[in-house]
DNA sequence: GAGTGGTCTAGACCACGTT
DNA sequence: ACGTGGTCTAGACCACTCC
């Protein structure tokens, strides 16, 4: 459903105003309270405005694509560029208590580690570490997140895990030395520290990343509602990267 | 509505499942959908949690409390701090194309330039440039916004302009000398630098603010949603400071 | 299978902005 | 006034989880 006013929305243009939502619903066939989700969830993407007693409107700049905090692989398709991953090292360690507790796991049982950086069309953009229980993808290696290959495509082909919930964690830091060559970009340049925990549908962790991304080319943009509005909704979080 | 939900969810306890849908709008007398949206409110200001076919939960640590990007003083105050502001220095400036651009106001006009020390519980948080066209805002001065003044109260009282929407966006940035000094951490410190451009129920532009947030005080949290499910929507984002 | 959340319909009234 | 979005009701069926 949503798909089709958005497609109306692309056919009308930025800064149009769409029909009314009475007009929608007889025109797709579908109630009005249909239309209204469908509505909500462009407001969330920031593809349509709405102002109460004015009307529903298509975004104007649409700059770059609305984006949400998703998948590297999935981020990078999406601004056209071509993502890709290098393996740096990866290993299996026992799980100490802190180890544990962050997994949601029983501490003693072995940790897959896995450090990689992910390239868009060639250029280091991010510089991540991956933790996971090996318990919950038995056989899986290092080796097998070189490449191309998608650890969410894995997860799901190989141990019919399909993440379903996460939360993740942004903050300013500088580069180490270290961390900034391998981004290629100066010692002491800043960059956005995430740490990102991701659930499959069982509610299972099955993800612990802490990537470094660098500071010249991500940056979050987000809405943001009037002070003191007790019932507003959730500001909308969207990334960009920095041409 | 959401206000009942929301006092039984901190009567059960964090971890705690609440009552089915069904359950809840018979309790308080009203439909479903009126319950599904109060809960739906709670998801997003990250007080519960939903699980399809096993229930609705009180989030497990609800840390500090879920905050959306909102003033600097009610973020502060949702936090158990006190807000207070220094002024450093506030001038008039003729707006050149860039800036009246930025600004969406006729280039040549005046435009009040205010920069700030933002503090919580007398301790620097933030620093921020404030700039607002003069004719939006006539008879503003720096000094209006020292000390304790809220400038969005001022907009509503003196100007009759009630902050509506804005946008937002944040990068990781290493804090000049200067800067660092003012905000009393290390020449070299991570900041984050938000850039904040805000509009009335007008839909004019009533400031558009640069700061620099102490890395060590401030993350973004944000949930995350499955990669590649098209029909997701919006990731939640809040912000916490840490203590 | 029983209970849960997810989706949908058809209709009503209110609050707001425009004219 | 009129049309807009915002809220609400009452009831239905589907999809999923858990026992």
């Amino acid at each position: 459903m949503g798909a089709k006013v958005a497609a109306l929305c692309a056919e009308l243009g930025p800064g149009a105003m769409l029909p009314g939502e009475r007009d929608l619903s007889t025109r797709f066939g579908v109630s009005r309270a249909t239309v209204r989700k469908a509505l909500e969830e462009l407001m969330a993407r920031r593809i349509v405005e709405r102002r109460h007693g004015a009307g529903t409107f298509v975004r104007r700049p649409a700059v770059a694509q609305p984006l949400m905090a998703t998948s590297f692989g999935d981020d990078m398709r999406r601004r056209g560029l071509e993502p890709s991953s290098r393996l740096l090292w990866s290993d299996t360690v026992v799980a100490d208590t802190d180890l544990a507790a962050r997994l949601e796991m029983p501490g003693g049982e072995p940790v897959l580690r896995v450090c990689r950086v992910r390239l868009a069309d060639g250029e280091p953009m991010t510089l991540e570490t991956l933790h996971v229980p090996s318990s919950r993808v038995p056989g899986l290696t290092g080796d097998d997140l070189d490449g191309p290959s998608s650890y969410y495509e894995l997860l799901a082909e190989r141990f019919d895990r399909r993440i379903r919930s996460g939360t993740q964690s942004v903050a300013p830091v500088v580069l180490a030395t270290r961390d900034a060559e391998l981004l290629g970009v100066p010692a002491g340049s800043p960059a956005l520290h995430f740490v990102r925990t991701s659930r499959d549908h069982r509610g299972e962790i099955v993800e612990r990343v802490e990537s470094y991304a660098r500071g010249d080319r991500y940056l979050i943009e987000m809405d943001i509602i009037p002070p003191g509005d007790a019932t507003a909704g959730a500001a909308v979080l969207s990334g960009a990267v920095v041409p």
